[in-house]
DNA sequence: AGGATAATTAGACAAAGTCTAGTATTTTGT
DNA sequence: ACAAAATACTAGACTTTGTCTAATTATCCT
């Protein structure tokens, strides 16, 4: 599937997402790169060029998209939190030396997970392999 | 085991760390609760009565225990730093609307992980299981 | 078009964590 | 035990990520 702005609108829209300017320009953004970004690296995207974008609005976007299931929010790094456009289950090896993110791909079962205690649901199950440049 | 300030001395003393005040007193919060804390709770918990400890002395301090492996650092709130003092192998349980940390007992087993690209190592496996209260 | 609603903005603010330069404590060598 | 050297601690300024607010702008609906 190609990531035109058209495609993109029809996808915001898809998910209960009003289709904005700045809206389309953020999920381009993240869909058209099949990487995991931070607040502040899609604010430069964005915002290559002419400013156009502001914090707020990036901040704003993120999490509405997130609400709407539309992306994946990933806790790994220390200092700064990471999106994920694929929705999908899938996992993630973290390079603590260089903060790089990537895909695990594969077959991965997780067995012997005790049951939930009552009156909890699961969100969702993350597994990160945290690796580290040889010395 | 009982968590004394000479236990404790001798545990800091056999990770290579020169056991002071401070540090027997942060190590002592982290070890005679079995619970995960982020370091303004350690700091909350070292200052109960007078002030003794400092904010720089809290986090360079538990940047120490890291480094010299004495306890675990888990990535899992976005906005906080969890620290573990059990670093055998376990994985943990997030209440994403509580904040709430727990341990997850039981023998759970990972297949499938690919092998690590060459010169890359396994620092450690990351297993988190998001959870929300039903509504 | 025009009023209502929704979205965006700049910039102030908050919280976690880092850094620095000076001071205190601990260790070491004699 | 004492002085010098090394290590540790401190207050407070600073940085960074992210949030909030009040005002402006864009969009939608009839």
């Amino acid at each position: 599937m190609e990531y035109t702005r058209e495609n993109i609108s029809t996808k915001l829209r898809n998910h209960g997402i009003n289709p904005t300017h700045q809206r389309i320009e953020i999920a381009h953004a993240l869909f058209s790169r099949h990487e995991h970004l931070s607040a502040d690296q899609v604010m430069a995207i964005v915002n290559t060029r002419h400013a156009e974008t502001s914090k707020a609005t990036v901040y704003n976007t993120l999490r509405l998209f997130l609400e709407k299931g539309m992306i994946r929010e990933l806790v790994v790094d220390p200092t700064k939190i990471f999106f994920d456009p694929n929705t999908t289950p899938h996992h993630h090896m973290y390079e603590v030396d260089t903060g790089r993110l990537s895909d695990i791909h594969g077959d991965i079962q997780i067995t012997g997970l005790p049951p939930l205690p009552p009156g909890l649901v699961t969100e969702g199950v993350d597994l990160i392999v945290r690796v580290r440049h040889a010395s």
